[in-house]
DNA sequence: GACTGATACGACCATATAACTATTCAGTAA
DNA sequence: TTACTGAATAGTTATATGGTCGTATCAGTC
């Protein structure tokens, strides 16, 4: 049994799921899969920020910024409260910080792994 | 403190990353960022499967079957044997299994409390 | 009202890539 | 060898999207 798995493992996997749920599912990852956004995101973990605040951090153009605020903002993903005239963006779901954490262990590990074949 | 978070809660979130770390965790959600890509992935989570299952169980073309399959290959989250003329291909990322479940959680919730809204 | 600063939006271009078709390659059997 | 099957690859097209520029909107100030 090297790969196999029991259908009742749990919620997420097994089961074959529905179209309009896999299109979710990789919506939620596609709102991850540029940089930038992981840049902003990754900025953001550390507080709210406003959005000049945001530019002078990635370095990125004031457009190209608010641009990738509003995917993540419609990925639920940050959400924003206005402050006079600022915009003021906050990391909107916890689940961010768990994702990334998962990710970044496992690239780590992968690394490690690499880096060992080296050095036997 | 709604919003503040420490620097020192894990190996992902704070301290800004490289640029190239970025790339890599980014490449990483690439991979799952399509919903045939998915698809796949969830008939590999019931087993192992040969490419021919796997054009079967998703309806699509061998080509477009084989090529999602090299995406998914060279972000190791699924690996193959060879036996005879097939290729048999599994998940050979255990994290696949965390992280669906993660995001497949975290849908439902957010579905649940729109559907929520409805029902007040 | 006019002006300034902060942000969002639309248009545009360049690039990436998903899906399809046809072809090629590898392995097996006759 | 030839024929057949399973899988990967090349070439093409259509679409999506990141980045930039210019402009619109909106809040605050004079």
């Amino acid at each position: 049994m090297s790969s196999g798995r029991k259908k009742s493992s749990g919620g997420a996997g097994s089961k074959s799921m529905p179209p309009e749920a896999l299109e979710l599912v990789a919506a939620r990852f596609r709102a991850l899969a540029e940089p930038m956004r992981l840049r902003i995101l990754n900025v953001l973990m550390d507080g709210e920020r406003s959005v000049t605040q945001l530019v002078e951090a990635t370095g990125a153009g004031q457009a190209n910024v608010s641009k990738h605020l509003s995917v993540l903002r419609e990925a639920n993903m940050v959400a924003f409260r206005k402050e006079g005239p600022t915009t003021i963006y906050f990391i909107a779901d916890p689940m961010l910080f768990e994702l990334c954490d998962l990710v970044c262990r496992r690239l780590k590990t992968e690394f490690d792994a690499k880096a060992a074949h080296f050095g036997s």
